[in-house]
DNA sequence: ATGGTTGAAGATCAA
């Protein structure tokens, strides 16, 4: 089965494209985030007509996340155990025949120094918590999603452009580590030669996309059941070039069964 | 240092 993650930055703005998407791709599940806005009065019917089920969870003008697959999914749960941001919606969970899916936005965290840079820390430390209770389950999770975090120096176009950005910060990064290093495995990472560099995001200003000046920021971590079937990862990076394009490419995963 | 762009709003804010 084929996994994607695509934050596709406003759905009202991205219907068009995102059934496109899904009719090339075809993938099994797709984590979706950054709706940007309540869910009704979309027409998501063209999701359906696609073949999907959709799991929604909108917020007005922000975040907003959700789960579109083939298969039905059963909702597990929306937010995080002891959101810090529990207004925000950032986190859905389900389950898909033996497989658990959660579609995640974490906090962007900019400016640093400030309240927000404070909160996207303690949301992630709640995640890990939440995180270390999932691999007690002991089967499949895929915790896919828009980390907003840089793992390392090698998943930026520029680290000197990048220094002061909250998307990689120590704290950020090391906040990530304590959940990867309970014994997730970071899918794209996996499947990379170490030389190789991949990105996932590409902003709109100052002809990033042109200059292929990207990062990697968008993140699939599997559990030991899940990275166990794990055949393959990769960036679907046509899809940043397409006419009003999402800021972000999808990423995908695949899985034996 | 600043500015550049986009979406959801319907003035700015978030990214």
């Amino acid at each position: 089965m084929q996994i994607v993650s695509f934050n596709i930055n406003g759905l009202r703005a991205r219907l068009p494209r995102l059934v496109e998407y899904l009719d090339k791709e075809k993938p099994d599940v797709v984590c979706l985030q950054e709706l940007k806005g309540e869910v009704d009065g979309l027409p998501t019917g063209d999701v359906e007509k696609a073949g999907y089920h959709a799991l929604w969870h909108g917020q007005k003008g922000f975040n907003g996340v959700a789960i579109l697959s083939k298969d039905e999914a059963k909702l597990r749960r929306t937010g995080v155990p002891g959101d810090p941001l529990p207004e925000q919606s950032r986190y859905i969970e389900a389950e898909i025949g033996d497989l658990i899916v959660a579609s995640i936005y974490l906090p962007n965290g900019n400016p640093i120094g400030t309240e927000k840079f404070d909160k996207k820390i303690e949301w992630m430390e709640r995640l890990a918590d939440h995180a270390e209770s999932l691999l007690k389950e002991e089967r499949p999770v895929v915790l896919a999603g828009d980390y907003n975090v840089i793992p390392e120096d090698r998943d930026t176009y520029s680290v000197k452009a990048m220094a002061a950005d909250a998307l990689m910060q120590p704290e950020s990064r090391a906040a990530l580590r304590r959940i990867v290093h309970q014994g997730w495995t970071d899918a794209l990472r996996a499947a990379l030669p170490d030389e190789e560099k991949l990105w996932t995001f590409w902003d709109y200003q100052r002809g990033a996309w042109p200059q292929n000046h990207g990062f990697r920021i968008d993140h699939f971590l599997c559990s030991p059941q899940a990275a166990d079937r794990l055949q393959g990862a990769g960036v679907h990076k046509w899809a940043r070039g397409e006419e009003k394009a999402s800021d972000h490419a999808p990423v995908w995963m695949r899985m034996e069964g």
